[in-house]
DNA sequence: ATGGTAGCGGTGCTA
């Protein structure tokens, strides 16, 4: 089965090249963030016209997040658990297959700049919750798929120039460690787990030409439990569409697991 | 060092 997320930073300005996407990329589930309309505004007609159930965490103007899926939903649950959080930045589901069941969240972890701000407070304080529930996740040892914008550059392989980053909330090293923190719990960071090689991003700013000069990151992840990660084939970046019409800022992230 | 762009909503905030 197929599974995606794309950060798609307004679901309604971008909602034919979704839509497009959408059909030909064919996942079987679609994670999408920054949705930034609320449930009931939520297109869902187009998609469910693809074949597609929806479930939407929706916010007005900023944030949301959404999850589509070619499979019924069994559980849908809406936020972290424990954090009253005023920001729809999390939903989770779990789908039924044949002789097995598999959980997907769609994540949009807070951007947190400037550091030293009531911002990158709330920042770490979300990852630190974030952690808290995978632990509990992964103490079920189910196939469970965290996918998102996590607003983390992992590495300085992850960013075309990390010397560019460093005052950055994406790259700070309590944003970092809280991201190994997270991993080290035993998730599998799947794009690089199939991928060794630096250079490979999922963001590029609209602006400065960072497009154009391929001045890019890598903040959009799949983090997988074990059970997931045993079953992972392959893991690749649709960078296509950051060169399309009114683009996007991110772009898709996409895996297959033999299930 | 600064400013560069975009969505939402109808101004300034967020990224």
């Amino acid at each position: 089965m197929k599974i995606a997320t794309w950060n798609i930073n307004g679901i309604r300005a971008r909602l034919d090249g979704a839509v497009q996407w959408a059909r030909e990329a064919a996942p079987d589930v679609l994670c999408f963030q920054e949705i930034k309309t609320e449930d009931a505004s939520f297109p869902r007609q187009v998609f469910e016209d693809l074949g597609y159930n929806i479930e939407v965490n929706g916010q007005k103007g900023f944030n949301g997040v959404a999850l589509l899926s070619k499979l019924k939903f069994d559980e849908v649950s809406r936020g972290l658990p424990g954090l009253h959080d005023e920001q729809a930045r999390f939903l989770e589901a779990v789908f039924s297959l044949p002789g097995s069941a598999i959980r997907v969240a769609s994540c949009y972890f807070p951007n947190g700049n400037p550091p030293a701000s009531d911002k990158f407070a709330y920042k770490l304080e979300w990852m630190g919750r974030f952690e808290g529930h995978a632990r509990s996740r992964l103490a079920a040892e189910e196939a469970c798929v965290f996918a998102g914008d996590f607003n983390v550059i992992p590495e300085p392989e992850d960013a075309h120039n990390p010397a560019n980053w460093g005052d950055d909330a994406l790259y700070q090293p309590e944003t970092r460690r809280a991201f190994r923190r997270i991993l080290n719990h035993g998730l599998t960071d799947a794009f690089r787990a199939c991928h060794g090689d630096p250079g490979h991003y999922t963001f590029w700013d609209y602006q400065a030409g960072a497009w154009q000069k391929n001045n890019g990151i890598r903040i959009d992840h799949m983090l997988l439990s074990p059970l997931a990660a045993d079953r992972l084939t392959s893991a690749a970046i649709d960078k296509r569409t950051r060169s399309w019409d009114k683009p996007s800022d991110h772009v898709p992230l996409m895996i297959e697991l033999a299930v």
